[in-house]
DNA sequence: GAAATAGTGTCTATAAGACAGTATAAA
DNA sequence: TTTATACTGTCTTATAGACACTATTTC
Protein backbone atom coordinates (compact mmCIF):
# COMPACT_ATOMS: atom_id res chain seq x y z
CA UNK A 1 0.00 0.00 0.00
CA UNK A 2 1.14 3.50 -0.67
CA UNK A 3 1.87 6.29 1.54
CA UNK A 4 -1.87 8.04 0.16
CA UNK A 5 -3.70 5.18 0.42
CA UNK A 6 -2.52 4.50 4.40
CA UNK A 7 -3.03 7.64 5.13
CA UNK A 8 -6.58 7.31 3.59
CA UNK A 9 -7.49 4.38 5.60
CA UNK A 10 -6.68 5.63 8.81
CA UNK A 11 -8.07 9.01 7.95
CA UNK A 12 -10.82 10.03 10.43
CA UNK A 13 -13.33 12.82 9.09
CA UNK A 14 -15.24 12.55 12.03
CA UNK A 15 -13.69 15.87 13.61
CA UNK A 16 -15.47 18.44 10.52
CA UNK A 17 -18.81 19.66 11.04
CA UNK A 18 -21.36 18.19 9.52
CA UNK A 19 -23.72 19.86 7.17
CA UNK A 20 -26.67 18.69 5.01
CA UNK A 21 -26.73 19.56 1.43
CA UNK A 22 -29.57 20.70 -0.85
CA UNK A 23 -30.40 21.90 -4.01
CA UNK A 24 -33.09 24.40 -4.70
CA UNK A 25 -34.53 24.61 -8.15
CA UNK A 26 -35.76 28.29 -9.61
CA UNK A 27 -38.11 26.34 -12.58
CA UNK A 28 -38.83 29.21 -14.91
CA UNK A 29 -41.27 28.93 -17.95
CA UNK A 30 -43.27 31.14 -20.19
CA UNK A 31 -47.34 30.73 -20.40
CA UNK A 32 -49.95 33.10 -21.68
CA UNK A 33 -47.11 35.90 -21.95
CA UNK A 34 -45.93 35.87 -18.34
CA UNK A 35 -42.90 34.43 -16.97
CA UNK A 36 -43.77 32.03 -14.37
CA UNK A 37 -41.80 29.58 -11.60
CA UNK A 38 -42.81 26.53 -9.98
CA UNK A 39 -43.36 27.04 -6.23
CA UNK A 40 -44.28 23.99 -3.72
CA UNK A 41 -46.83 25.00 -0.85
CA UNK A 42 -45.26 23.67 1.85
CA UNK A 43 -47.59 20.79 4.26
CA UNK A 44 -45.16 20.51 6.95
CA UNK A 45 -42.79 22.45 9.39
CA UNK A 46 -41.20 24.28 8.90
CA UNK A 47 -42.77 27.22 7.27
CA UNK A 48 -46.24 24.93 7.10
CA UNK A 49 -48.10 27.26 4.32
CA UNK A 50 -45.84 29.01 2.63
CA UNK A 51 -44.51 28.44 -0.75
CA UNK A 52 -40.94 27.07 -1.38
CA UNK A 53 -38.71 26.31 -4.55
CA UNK A 54 -38.63 22.72 -5.72
CA UNK A 55 -36.08 21.08 -4.15
CA UNK A 56 -34.17 18.31 -1.82
CA UNK A 57 -31.10 16.32 -0.57
CA UNK A 58 -28.46 15.83 -2.47
CA UNK A 59 -27.78 12.14 -2.06
CA UNK A 60 -24.51 10.84 -0.29
CA UNK A 61 -22.98 9.61 -3.82
CA UNK A 62 -24.33 12.34 -6.21
CA UNK A 63 -23.26 15.42 -7.03
CA UNK A 64 -25.45 18.53 -6.60
CA UNK A 65 -25.73 18.46 -10.51
CA UNK A 66 -27.24 15.13 -10.43
CA UNK A 67 -29.42 16.33 -7.30
CA UNK A 68 -30.45 18.82 -9.21
CA UNK A 69 -31.56 16.72 -12.70
CA UNK A 70 -32.91 14.07 -10.69
CA UNK A 71 -35.81 16.83 -8.27
CA UNK A 72 -36.41 18.19 -11.95
CA UNK A 73 -37.43 14.86 -13.24
CA UNK A 74 -39.38 13.63 -10.12
CA UNK A 75 -40.87 17.53 -10.22
CA UNK A 76 -41.90 18.04 -13.71
CA UNK A 77 -40.62 15.09 -15.81
CA UNK A 78 -38.15 16.89 -17.68
CA UNK A 79 -34.94 15.44 -18.81
CA UNK A 80 -31.77 17.21 -18.74
CA UNK A 81 -30.37 16.79 -22.35
CA UNK A 82 -33.14 17.55 -24.05
CA UNK A 83 -33.41 20.53 -26.61
CA UNK A 84 -35.32 22.44 -24.46
CA UNK A 85 -34.50 22.27 -21.07
CA UNK A 86 -31.61 24.03 -19.79
CA UNK A 87 -30.25 23.81 -16.12
CA UNK A 88 -27.51 25.65 -14.77
CA UNK A 89 -25.90 26.06 -11.50
CA UNK A 90 -26.79 30.04 -9.94
CA UNK A 91 -25.26 30.27 -6.82
CA UNK A 92 -24.57 28.54 -2.88
CA UNK A 93 -26.51 30.01 0.03
CA UNK A 94 -25.03 29.40 3.29
CA UNK A 95 -26.25 31.74 6.10
CA UNK A 96 -26.25 29.92 9.30
CA UNK A 97 -29.52 30.47 10.14
CA UNK A 98 -31.52 29.87 6.86
CA UNK A 99 -33.14 26.63 7.84
CA UNK A 100 -34.20 26.54 11.60
CA UNK A 101 -33.72 22.33 11.61
CA UNK A 102 -30.52 21.69 10.85
CA UNK A 103 -27.40 23.53 9.11
CA UNK A 104 -28.13 23.52 5.49
CA UNK A 105 -25.94 24.64 2.88
CA UNK A 106 -28.32 25.03 -0.59
CA UNK A 107 -26.84 25.06 -4.10
CA UNK A 108 -29.52 27.32 -6.42
CA UNK A 109 -29.78 26.18 -9.59
CA UNK A 110 -32.09 28.11 -12.55
CA UNK A 111 -34.23 26.01 -15.52
CA UNK A 112 -35.33 27.39 -18.36
CA UNK A 113 -38.03 25.54 -20.31
CA UNK A 114 -40.73 25.77 -23.05
CA UNK A 115 -44.47 25.97 -21.96
CA UNK A 116 -44.57 23.13 -19.50
CA UNK A 117 -47.82 21.98 -18.46
CA UNK A 118 -50.13 22.83 -15.28
CA UNK A 119 -48.64 20.00 -11.92
CA UNK A 120 -50.62 17.29 -10.88
CA UNK A 121 -51.72 18.46 -7.68
CA UNK A 122 -51.17 16.20 -4.89
CA UNK A 123 -47.94 14.27 -6.31
CA UNK A 124 -45.85 14.88 -3.29
CA UNK A 125 -46.03 17.96 -2.13
CA UNK A 126 -49.63 19.01 -0.83
CA UNK A 127 -49.71 21.82 -3.48
CA UNK A 128 -47.55 22.97 -6.79
CA UNK A 129 -48.03 25.59 -9.09
CA UNK A 130 -46.73 27.96 -11.60
CA UNK A 131 -46.60 31.55 -9.58
CA UNK A 132 -46.40 34.40 -12.18
CA UNK A 133 -42.51 35.79 -11.02
CA UNK A 134 -44.38 39.18 -10.40
CA UNK A 135 -46.30 38.35 -7.75
CA UNK A 136 -43.43 36.13 -6.04
CA UNK A 137 -41.39 39.39 -5.68
CA UNK A 138 -44.09 41.91 -5.59
CA UNK A 139 -46.26 42.44 -2.48
CA UNK A 140 -48.65 39.86 -3.21
CA UNK A 141 -50.40 38.94 0.53
CA UNK A 142 -51.49 35.34 -0.95
CA UNK A 143 -47.89 34.22 -1.42
CA UNK A 144 -45.19 33.86 0.80
CA UNK A 145 -41.75 32.49 0.76
CA UNK A 146 -40.16 29.74 2.57
CA UNK A 147 -36.31 29.99 3.95
CA UNK A 148 -34.56 33.04 2.01
CA UNK A 149 -36.15 31.60 -1.58
CA UNK A 150 -37.32 35.12 -2.30
CA UNK A 151 -33.85 35.89 -2.06
CA UNK A 152 -32.59 32.76 -4.61
CA UNK A 153 -35.62 34.20 -6.81
CA UNK A 154 -34.61 37.54 -7.15
CA UNK A 155 -30.99 36.26 -7.78
CA UNK A 156 -32.10 33.65 -10.14
CA UNK A 157 -34.78 36.31 -12.25
CA UNK A 158 -31.74 38.75 -12.24
CA UNK A 159 -29.34 35.66 -13.98
CA UNK A 160 -32.05 35.01 -16.68
CA UNK A 161 -33.00 38.10 -17.25
CA UNK A 162 -28.94 39.20 -18.04
CA UNK A 163 -29.07 35.78 -19.50
CA UNK A 164 -31.14 36.33 -22.74
CA UNK A 165 -28.93 39.77 -23.27
CA UNK A 166 -25.88 37.32 -24.85
CA UNK A 167 -27.55 33.96 -24.95
CA UNK A 168 -29.75 32.42 -27.42
CA UNK A 169 -31.51 30.93 -24.12
CA UNK A 170 -34.98 32.36 -25.21
CA UNK A 171 -35.58 30.17 -27.56
CA UNK A 172 -35.47 27.41 -25.06
CA UNK A 173 -39.22 29.15 -24.21
CA UNK A 174 -41.05 28.67 -26.77
CA UNK A 175 -42.59 25.19 -28.49
CA UNK A 176 -40.78 24.65 -31.99
CA UNK A 177 -41.57 25.81 -33.81
CA UNK A 178 -41.75 29.53 -33.81
CA UNK A 179 -42.12 32.77 -34.84
CA UNK A 180 -40.07 36.13 -34.10
CA UNK A 181 -43.00 37.49 -32.52
CA UNK A 182 -43.33 34.30 -30.15
CA UNK A 183 -39.86 34.92 -29.82
CA UNK A 184 -40.22 38.95 -29.18
CA UNK A 185 -43.15 38.13 -26.44
CA UNK A 186 -40.65 35.70 -24.57
CA UNK A 187 -38.42 38.72 -24.08
CA UNK A 188 -41.48 41.13 -23.27
CA UNK A 189 -42.40 38.67 -20.40
CA UNK A 190 -39.09 38.32 -18.98
CA UNK A 191 -37.63 41.76 -19.05
CA UNK A 192 -40.52 43.32 -18.30
CA UNK A 193 -39.65 46.04 -21.14
CA UNK A 194 -40.14 45.38 -25.28
CA UNK A 195 -37.84 45.87 -27.42
CA UNK A 196 -38.53 47.55 -30.32
CA UNK A 197 -40.04 44.45 -32.98
CA UNK A 198 -38.72 46.02 -36.15
CA UNK A 199 -35.05 46.56 -34.30
CA UNK A 200 -35.63 42.68 -32.82
CA UNK A 201 -36.12 40.97 -35.32
CA UNK A 202 -33.14 42.85 -37.41
CA UNK A 203 -30.81 41.49 -34.60
CA UNK A 204 -32.09 37.90 -34.01
CA UNK A 205 -31.69 37.45 -38.10
CA UNK A 206 -28.65 38.91 -37.89
CA UNK A 207 -27.14 36.52 -35.42
CA UNK A 208 -26.06 33.51 -37.50
CA UNK A 209 -27.46 30.49 -36.47
CA UNK A 210 -29.85 31.57 -33.73
CA UNK A 211 -33.16 30.71 -35.52
CA UNK A 212 -33.68 28.73 -38.74
CA UNK A 213 -36.35 28.93 -40.92
CA UNK A 214 -38.45 26.05 -40.89
CA UNK A 215 -39.84 26.27 -43.71
CA UNK A 216 -43.48 26.65 -42.68
CA UNK A 217 -46.13 29.66 -41.90
CA UNK A 218 -48.47 30.23 -39.24
CA UNK A 219 -52.36 29.67 -39.62
CA UNK A 220 -55.05 31.33 -38.41
CA UNK A 221 -55.36 34.55 -36.34
CA UNK A 222 -55.67 37.63 -37.22
CA UNK A 223 -52.84 39.21 -40.23
CA UNK A 224 -50.81 37.71 -42.45
CA UNK A 225 -48.93 34.33 -42.01
CA UNK A 226 -45.88 34.58 -39.90
CA UNK A 227 -42.82 32.68 -41.06
CA UNK A 228 -41.68 29.68 -38.42
CA UNK A 229 -38.79 28.99 -37.18
CA UNK A 230 -36.34 26.41 -35.32
CA UNK A 231 -33.60 26.67 -32.15
CA UNK A 232 -30.69 27.28 -34.11
CA UNK A 233 -26.85 25.94 -32.50
CA UNK A 234 -25.24 29.47 -31.49
CA UNK A 235 -25.20 30.05 -27.90
CA UNK A 236 -23.99 33.42 -27.68
CA UNK A 237 -25.36 36.92 -28.78
CA UNK A 238 -22.10 38.97 -30.24
CA UNK A 239 -22.63 42.00 -29.60
CA UNK A 240 -25.52 41.42 -26.50
CA UNK A 241 -28.97 42.43 -27.17
CA UNK A 242 -29.36 44.81 -24.44
CA UNK A 243 -32.26 45.81 -22.51
CA UNK A 244 -33.14 49.24 -21.93
CA UNK A 245 -33.08 50.03 -18.11
CA UNK A 246 -29.14 48.33 -19.04
CA UNK A 247 -27.92 51.32 -21.28
CA UNK B 1 -44.84 27.22 22.25
CA UNK B 2 -46.36 27.37 18.60
CA UNK B 3 -46.68 24.35 16.33
CA UNK B 4 -43.18 25.15 14.26
CA UNK B 5 -41.38 25.76 17.79
CA UNK B 6 -42.68 22.32 18.80
CA UNK B 7 -41.60 20.61 15.72
CA UNK B 8 -38.38 22.34 15.61
CA UNK B 9 -37.92 21.07 19.13
CA UNK B 10 -38.10 17.32 18.51
CA UNK B 11 -36.36 17.32 15.40
CA UNK B 12 -33.44 14.69 14.53
CA UNK B 13 -31.21 15.91 11.64
CA UNK B 14 -29.55 12.60 11.72
CA UNK B 15 -31.03 10.92 9.05
CA UNK B 16 -29.45 13.13 6.26
CA UNK B 17 -26.17 12.65 4.26
CA UNK B 18 -23.68 14.42 6.52
CA UNK B 19 -21.08 16.63 4.14
CA UNK B 20 -17.95 18.64 5.12
CA UNK B 21 -18.01 22.04 3.40
CA UNK B 22 -14.89 23.87 2.68
CA UNK B 23 -14.15 27.16 0.45
CA UNK B 24 -11.52 27.19 -1.86
CA UNK B 25 -9.98 31.09 -3.18
CA UNK B 26 -8.38 31.64 -6.54
CA UNK B 27 -6.47 34.87 -5.35
CA UNK B 28 -5.47 36.79 -8.37
CA UNK B 29 -2.86 39.26 -8.60
CA UNK B 30 -1.20 41.39 -11.10
CA UNK B 31 3.49 41.26 -10.66
CA UNK B 32 5.52 42.32 -13.18
CA UNK B 33 2.38 42.41 -16.46
CA UNK B 34 1.74 39.09 -15.28
CA UNK B 35 -1.54 37.38 -14.16
CA UNK B 36 -0.22 35.37 -10.89
CA UNK B 37 -2.44 32.79 -8.88
CA UNK B 38 -1.77 31.95 -4.69
CA UNK B 39 -0.77 28.22 -4.46
CA UNK B 40 0.05 26.45 -1.12
CA UNK B 41 2.18 23.48 -1.83
CA UNK B 42 0.36 20.43 0.57
CA UNK B 43 2.60 19.18 3.26
CA UNK B 44 0.30 16.37 3.67
CA UNK B 45 -1.46 13.46 2.32
CA UNK B 46 -3.73 12.96 -0.01
CA UNK B 47 -1.83 14.88 -2.99
CA UNK B 48 1.16 15.81 -0.75
CA UNK B 49 3.90 17.39 -2.82
CA UNK B 50 1.09 19.10 -5.59
CA UNK B 51 -0.10 22.76 -5.37
CA UNK B 52 -3.63 23.46 -4.32
CA UNK B 53 -5.91 26.63 -3.54
CA UNK B 54 -5.74 28.25 -0.38
CA UNK B 55 -8.91 27.56 1.20
CA UNK B 56 -10.35 24.92 4.38
CA UNK B 57 -13.62 24.07 6.09
CA UNK B 58 -16.74 26.29 6.63
CA UNK B 59 -17.25 26.34 10.38
CA UNK B 60 -21.18 25.58 11.59
CA UNK B 61 -21.87 28.76 12.58
CA UNK B 62 -20.50 31.04 9.55
CA UNK B 63 -21.40 31.13 6.16
CA UNK B 64 -19.19 30.12 3.40
CA UNK B 65 -18.66 33.68 2.32
CA UNK B 66 -17.79 34.42 6.27
CA UNK B 67 -15.48 31.61 5.78
CA UNK B 68 -13.49 32.61 2.82
CA UNK B 69 -12.83 36.20 4.09
CA UNK B 70 -11.47 34.45 7.10
CA UNK B 71 -9.03 31.97 4.97
CA UNK B 72 -8.27 35.30 2.59
CA UNK B 73 -7.06 37.53 6.00
CA UNK B 74 -4.99 34.28 7.41
CA UNK B 75 -3.50 33.76 4.02
CA UNK B 76 -2.70 36.90 3.07
CA UNK B 77 -3.70 39.69 5.09
CA UNK B 78 -6.12 41.20 3.26
CA UNK B 79 -9.66 42.86 4.72
CA UNK B 80 -12.35 42.24 2.59
CA UNK B 81 -13.76 45.49 2.24
CA UNK B 82 -11.17 47.06 1.66
CA UNK B 83 -11.17 49.11 -2.13
CA UNK B 84 -8.56 47.24 -3.63
CA UNK B 85 -9.71 43.86 -2.36
CA UNK B 86 -12.46 42.37 -4.24
CA UNK B 87 -14.07 38.83 -3.55
CA UNK B 88 -16.92 37.06 -5.58
CA UNK B 89 -18.40 33.59 -5.24
CA UNK B 90 -17.28 31.25 -8.25
CA UNK B 91 -18.80 28.44 -8.29
CA UNK B 92 -19.71 25.08 -5.86
CA UNK B 93 -17.79 21.88 -6.85
CA UNK B 94 -19.61 18.81 -5.67
CA UNK B 95 -18.88 16.07 -7.37
CA UNK B 96 -18.79 12.65 -5.09
CA UNK B 97 -14.65 11.50 -5.58
CA UNK B 98 -13.19 15.08 -5.39
CA UNK B 99 -11.74 14.41 -1.89
CA UNK B 100 -10.69 11.15 -1.76
CA UNK B 101 -11.23 11.72 2.30
CA UNK B 102 -14.17 12.42 2.60
CA UNK B 103 -17.72 13.65 1.16
CA UNK B 104 -16.68 17.78 0.25
CA UNK B 105 -18.91 19.92 -1.11
CA UNK B 106 -16.39 22.87 -1.76
CA UNK B 107 -17.76 26.91 -2.45
CA UNK B 108 -15.30 28.35 -5.21
CA UNK B 109 -14.52 31.97 -4.72
CA UNK B 110 -12.62 34.63 -7.18
CA UNK B 111 -10.72 36.98 -5.31
CA UNK B 112 -8.89 39.96 -6.88
CA UNK B 113 -6.16 42.63 -5.35
CA UNK B 114 -3.34 44.98 -6.09
CA UNK B 115 0.34 43.64 -6.37
CA UNK B 116 -0.01 41.61 -3.21
CA UNK B 117 3.85 41.19 -1.33
CA UNK B 118 5.55 37.19 -1.83
CA UNK B 119 3.67 35.19 0.70
CA UNK B 120 5.93 34.72 3.74
CA UNK B 121 6.93 30.43 3.47
CA UNK B 122 6.55 28.35 6.43
CA UNK B 123 3.14 30.11 7.54
CA UNK B 124 0.99 26.88 8.08
CA UNK B 125 1.33 25.15 5.03
CA UNK B 126 5.11 23.99 3.86
CA UNK B 127 5.48 26.63 1.05
CA UNK B 128 2.87 29.26 -0.80
CA UNK B 129 4.13 31.01 -3.73
CA UNK B 130 2.31 32.92 -6.15
CA UNK B 131 2.06 30.96 -9.84
CA UNK B 132 1.65 32.58 -13.18
CA UNK B 133 -1.93 31.37 -14.10
CA UNK B 134 -0.18 30.13 -17.74
CA UNK B 135 2.28 27.79 -16.36
CA UNK B 136 -0.79 26.76 -13.57
CA UNK B 137 -3.23 25.84 -16.66
CA UNK B 138 -0.46 25.01 -19.12
CA UNK B 139 1.66 21.98 -19.14
CA UNK B 140 4.63 22.98 -16.59
CA UNK B 141 5.88 19.95 -15.31
CA UNK B 142 6.95 21.90 -11.75
CA UNK B 143 3.64 22.12 -10.68
CA UNK B 144 0.46 19.77 -10.59
CA UNK B 145 -2.68 21.01 -8.94
CA UNK B 146 -4.28 18.51 -6.48
CA UNK B 147 -8.08 17.42 -6.56
CA UNK B 148 -10.21 19.09 -9.09
CA UNK B 149 -8.41 22.82 -8.73
CA UNK B 150 -7.07 22.92 -12.28
CA UNK B 151 -10.76 22.64 -13.06
CA UNK B 152 -11.40 25.23 -10.67
CA UNK B 153 -9.02 27.51 -11.76
CA UNK B 154 -10.01 27.16 -15.20
CA UNK B 155 -13.27 28.48 -14.37
CA UNK B 156 -12.27 31.02 -12.15
CA UNK B 157 -9.85 32.81 -15.02
CA UNK B 158 -12.35 32.95 -17.42
CA UNK B 159 -14.73 34.51 -15.06
CA UNK B 160 -12.10 37.37 -14.00
CA UNK B 161 -11.23 37.67 -17.95
CA UNK B 162 -14.95 38.18 -18.38
CA UNK B 163 -15.40 40.51 -16.09
CA UNK B 164 -12.76 42.94 -16.91
CA UNK B 165 -15.06 43.07 -20.28
CA UNK B 166 -18.09 44.16 -18.53
CA UNK B 167 -16.98 45.96 -15.00
CA UNK B 168 -14.28 48.03 -13.76
CA UNK B 169 -13.03 45.58 -11.25
CA UNK B 170 -9.46 45.67 -13.31
CA UNK B 171 -8.56 49.14 -11.66
CA UNK B 172 -8.52 46.47 -8.52
CA UNK B 173 -5.48 45.10 -10.05
CA UNK B 174 -3.53 48.23 -9.43
CA UNK B 175 -2.19 50.07 -6.91
CA UNK B 176 -3.32 54.15 -6.73
CA UNK B 177 -2.69 56.21 -7.95
CA UNK B 178 -2.59 54.26 -11.89
CA UNK B 179 -1.54 55.81 -15.39
CA UNK B 180 -3.71 54.35 -17.97
CA UNK B 181 -0.86 52.29 -19.71
CA UNK B 182 -0.73 50.77 -15.92
CA UNK B 183 -4.18 49.43 -16.58
CA UNK B 184 -3.97 49.00 -19.60
CA UNK B 185 -1.05 46.32 -18.60
CA UNK B 186 -3.65 44.82 -16.95
CA UNK B 187 -6.12 43.93 -19.42
CA UNK B 188 -3.42 42.75 -21.38
CA UNK B 189 -2.24 40.32 -18.52
CA UNK B 190 -5.79 38.97 -17.92
CA UNK B 191 -6.70 38.48 -21.09
CA UNK B 192 -3.15 37.34 -23.46
CA UNK B 193 -4.43 39.79 -25.77
CA UNK B 194 -3.67 43.77 -25.78
CA UNK B 195 -6.56 46.38 -27.10
CA UNK B 196 -5.07 48.89 -29.50
CA UNK B 197 -3.49 51.14 -26.86
CA UNK B 198 -5.05 54.45 -28.67
CA UNK B 199 -8.90 53.20 -28.70
CA UNK B 200 -8.32 51.35 -25.01
CA UNK B 201 -7.73 55.21 -23.43
CA UNK B 202 -10.45 56.43 -25.36
CA UNK B 203 -12.95 53.84 -24.38
CA UNK B 204 -11.82 54.10 -20.50
CA UNK B 205 -12.07 57.91 -20.64
CA UNK B 206 -15.65 57.70 -21.99
CA UNK B 207 -17.41 55.29 -19.22
CA UNK B 208 -18.41 57.86 -16.56
CA UNK B 209 -16.46 57.88 -13.09
CA UNK B 210 -14.54 54.57 -13.98
CA UNK B 211 -11.28 56.22 -13.43
CA UNK B 212 -10.57 59.93 -11.91
CA UNK B 213 -7.65 62.38 -12.67
CA UNK B 214 -5.19 62.33 -9.26
CA UNK B 215 -3.93 65.46 -10.28
CA UNK B 216 -0.29 63.83 -10.88
CA UNK B 217 1.93 63.15 -12.88
CA UNK B 218 4.57 60.12 -13.38
CA UNK B 219 8.24 60.77 -12.62
CA UNK B 220 11.32 59.01 -14.21
CA UNK B 221 11.51 56.34 -16.99
CA UNK B 222 11.08 56.60 -20.85
CA UNK B 223 9.45 59.46 -21.91
CA UNK B 224 6.63 62.06 -21.25
CA UNK B 225 4.96 61.99 -17.59
CA UNK B 226 2.27 60.26 -17.32
CA UNK B 227 -1.30 61.63 -15.86
CA UNK B 228 -2.09 59.31 -13.17
CA UNK B 229 -5.68 58.39 -12.12
CA UNK B 230 -7.49 57.03 -9.12
CA UNK B 231 -10.57 54.21 -9.18
CA UNK B 232 -14.08 55.73 -9.75
CA UNK B 233 -17.19 54.21 -8.29
CA UNK B 234 -18.29 52.88 -11.53
CA UNK B 235 -18.70 48.97 -11.26
CA UNK B 236 -20.28 48.48 -15.07
CA UNK B 237 -18.82 49.08 -17.99
CA UNK B 238 -21.82 49.93 -20.35
CA UNK B 239 -21.54 48.77 -23.72
CA UNK B 240 -18.62 46.50 -22.74
CA UNK B 241 -14.65 46.63 -23.91
CA UNK B 242 -14.91 43.09 -25.43
CA UNK B 243 -11.72 41.26 -26.29
CA UNK B 244 -11.05 40.46 -29.87
CA UNK B 245 -11.49 36.27 -29.06
CA UNK B 246 -15.31 37.00 -28.47
CA UNK B 247 -15.71 39.64 -31.44
C1' DG C 1 -63.22 49.30 -44.28
C1' DA C 2 -61.13 48.93 -39.54
C1' DA C 3 -57.91 46.65 -36.76
C1' DA C 4 -54.29 43.73 -35.75
C1' DT C 5 -50.23 41.65 -37.16
C1' DA C 6 -45.95 40.54 -40.29
C1' DG C 7 -42.43 42.35 -42.39
C1' DT C 8 -39.25 46.03 -44.99
C1' DG C 9 -36.62 50.12 -45.45
C1' DT C 10 -34.17 54.17 -44.02
C1' DC C 11 -32.20 57.95 -41.47
C1' DT C 12 -29.34 59.00 -37.58
C1' DA C 13 -26.41 58.49 -33.62
C1' DT C 14 -22.95 55.98 -31.32
C1' DA C 15 -19.01 53.51 -30.75
C1' DA C 16 -15.26 50.68 -32.12
C1' DG C 17 -11.27 49.32 -35.32
C1' DA C 18 -7.30 50.89 -37.57
C1' DC C 19 -3.75 53.76 -37.81
C1' DA C 20 -1.27 58.18 -38.66
C1' DG C 21 0.87 61.64 -36.34
C1' DT C 22 2.79 64.81 -32.49
C1' DA C 23 5.16 65.52 -28.21
C1' DT C 24 8.24 64.45 -24.34
C1' DA C 25 11.96 62.55 -21.77
C1' DA C 26 15.99 59.50 -21.04
C1' DA C 27 20.02 57.13 -22.69
C1' DT D 1 19.76 61.39 -32.21
C1' DT D 2 17.56 57.37 -31.24
C1' DT D 3 14.13 55.03 -28.70
C1' DA D 4 10.36 54.28 -25.82
C1' DT D 5 6.35 56.10 -24.19
C1' DA D 6 2.15 59.39 -23.78
C1' DC D 7 -1.34 61.21 -26.02
C1' DT D 8 -4.42 63.23 -29.94
C1' DG D 9 -6.96 63.05 -34.06
C1' DT D 10 -9.42 61.09 -37.92
C1' DC D 11 -11.39 58.00 -41.29
C1' DT D 12 -14.19 54.00 -41.78
C1' DT D 13 -17.30 50.45 -40.48
C1' DA D 14 -20.70 48.13 -37.66
C1' DT D 15 -24.70 48.38 -35.06
C1' DA D 16 -28.65 50.03 -32.64
C1' DG D 17 -32.60 53.40 -32.00
C1' DA D 18 -36.51 55.50 -33.98
C1' DC D 19 -40.00 55.33 -36.94
C1' DA D 20 -42.38 55.43 -41.40
C1' DC D 21 -44.29 52.42 -44.55
C1' DT D 22 -46.40 48.30 -47.10
C1' DA D 23 -48.79 43.99 -47.04
C1' DT D 24 -51.94 40.46 -45.38
C1' DT D 25 -55.61 38.47 -42.92
C1' DT D 26 -59.97 38.43 -39.88
C1' DC D 27 -64.03 40.54 -38.32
Amino acid sequence: MSDEQVFLEEYDSSEYPPFAVTCDLNIFTVRDGVLKILLIERGDNPFKGSWALPGGFVNINESAEDAAARELFEETGLHVGELDVHLEQLKTYSTPKRDPRMRVVSVGYVVLSANLPEPKAGDDASDARWWPVEDVLGDNPEITLAFDHKLIVEDALERVRAKLEYTTLAATFVDEPFSLSDLWRVYKAVWGEEPLLANFRRKVLSVNDFVNPAGEYTSGGVGPRAKLYTRGNTTEIQPAMLRESKQ
